[in-house]
DNA sequence: CTGTTAGCGCCTTCAT
DNA sequence: ATGAAGGCGCTAACAG
């Protein structure tokens, strides 16, 4: 019937004779309004089925109630355990969530910073295109005032709030594993080398062997730049060397999906020949006839819930415009342990 | 240094000592403004780096150049190609997209829808959840004026506009390709019996079998809730069955994965005992030792695609308010093929 | 071609 | 306890 014609404050105020800032103090729980005044108001909007126009409040208020959440890929398992938490947080403090997914291109990545600039969403949480070097959009989103929490794939600069992995861990118990069930040959299948996440996977790797009394032998690590390509390649590098290596840790179970296949296309058997444990729990391995031996779970949803908190308040402290806003809120991480987690003995 | 302290076109207006409507119109290329004056004031505009204010326009002009989507999942392989091609189509025409996951739970989903509402968006891509059976929402909608374009799972109504698949084609294509394998014993893990998406396929299921002179069994027609245990158990059903079906076609690849765990915990084995058609094409298979020999192509992106259009369409009608809005633009319905893909034979 | 004016819906001083 | 008035940034009649 009344097609569009949402009711305003102003409709109340004509229906019941007052005021529109009388109404806009009643429907807003203001203690100056009398009670019978505050009811009556809150009855008349409840039957007309007035809803406040929140453009008009975003508008006024400088604030849209909106977070941007960019990732590589929404369709990763990690990232859709990361997605549901910050949701959950988002919404319990009555924020929408803006989704984007970067496929690891940095120019998309680029285009949705600033898409959600545009947007002028109250925050941004951010996981990195792995194949982002140049990190401009940090100056970008600091002069339009959005503060900005970078989690799992984080750029390895000082001046940035992020929650981050202490991979470390994970590769310790990883390679521990490995050794007390009598393996020596044990290789590593690594990401792109301008990495953080690289770099410290490989440290991990190589202070675990130490620590364990293996000799480090430098064939025995290879890169991959997470392509389909890139990982067979990698894989195959490793079996078609003349002491194969009958474990393998790698960068994470996307790299090992593909290992796999090399594996099997060599007529070799994953977990006889070789085993093989990865970062990043994949769900989908309990489907799998012969599953790798493990993976190291990075915890996702507690990243993100972490993320969303550090976000939030973020938000909170710009909002009550804290005249220091000198170098304190700048710079914060929040360190999370990765574990290792048994798939199939 | 000029901290969140955005310039505005009234900003820009008193600096070239112009009005703000003569900026306002320079900067949206108004032919009726002066080709030096537009220059000087779009020239500022960068020197200040000016960006307007989205939110005052939305407000002005009651759009928000923002769609919602909503999918019971955002992992799903299904829906992510799905959401790529409504993004593509979305930014080619400067909209952002709202996401949201249902988790195919009605309440998830109406609250989803709500905060959309409230958020002004412009339009709802739906695909809704699989156990949503009231779907008041689409009065709630209809009310607020923003149009809605349903794909995939489609509530069974005559007054919406939807993008749906003819799953016929694909289940004839699979019976077909079973039958001619030698098959007799085909058999049928549908969804649940209140889906519209389940009555078509069991329809279809049973067309194709008699096409092929197959003798229908009701015994080889189970249902699950589409949970793993509900997956698990109809599998079992089947399998426990005196004359154990050679075939199954199962109601997607999801069923088709719990399906798999059930004939190997039952010793028996996938593509030799017993063999698997489903619909929806998921790329893990190829990582698979021992996949289904085939599955149901749905065309997700074209899917989204479509829909994409669909609303924009419903949109650009909306924003010339054509004073017709009679009936005209309701109830379009588009229908898209499905297609037998084939895996490994 | 350009300026003036008004207003979108809401909130918020400042009066009363 | 309530009203009147002004303004957020931008656009769009309506004048010149």
């Amino acid at each position: 019937m009344n097609k569009g014609k949402q009711p305003t404050i102003k409709e109340i105020a004509k229906r019941l004779k007052i005021s529109t800032s009388t109404v806009s103090r009643a429907l807003n729980d203001h203690p100056s309004i009398g009670l019978i005044t505050t009811m009556r108001v809150k009855k008349l909007a409840e039957e007309l089925n007035y809803e406040p126009n929140r453009t008009a409040i975003f508008f006024k208020q400088r604030k849209t109630f909106t977070i941007g959440v960019i990732l590589p890929s929404l369709s990763e398992a990690f990232f859709s355990a990361a997605i549901s938490e910050i949701e959950n947080f988002a919404n319990s403090r009555n924020y929408t969530v803006i989704l984007g997914q970067s496929l690891d291109d940095p120019e998309r990545e680029l285009k949705i910073i600033n898409t959600m600039k545009v947007h002028r969403v109250d925050g941004i949480i951010l996981s990195s295109a792995k194949n982002t070097r140049e990190f401009e959009y940090i100056e970008i989103l600091r002069n339009a005032g959005i503060p900005v929490v970078f989690f799992d794939c984080v750029p390895d600069l000082v001046q940035i709030n992020a929650i981050v992995s202490n991979l470390k861990t994970g590769m310790k118990e990883a390679i521990d594993t490995f050794a007390s069930c009598g393996h020596r040959g044990i290789a590593f299948i690594n990401g792109p080398a301008h990495l953080p996440a690289s770099k410290e996977r490989e440290e991990a790797f190589i202070d675990a062997l130490v620590n364990n009394g293996i000799p480090l032998n430098r064939d025995y690590i290879v890169y991959t730049d997470l392509s389909e390509k890139g990982n067979t390649d990698a894989t195959l590098q490793l079996i078609n060397l003349s002491e194969r290596p009958s474990a393998v840790v790698s960068f994470n179970d996307y790299v090992t999906l593909d290992a796999m296949n090399a594996v099997r296309s060599k007529g070799l058997t994953v977990n006889q020949d070789i085993f093989l444990i990865s970062y990043a729990n994949y769900p989908i391995w309990k489907y799998m006839e012969n599953p790798p031996m493990a993976s190291i779970e990075q915890l996702p949803g507690k990243q993100g819930a972490l993320a969303a908190e550090m976000l939030f308040e973020l938000i909170d402290r710009d909002t009550e415009e804290n005249a220091d806003d000198s170098g304190i809120k700048q710079g914060r991480k929040i360190v999370l342990e990765s574990k290792l987690v048994n798939q199939h003995v």
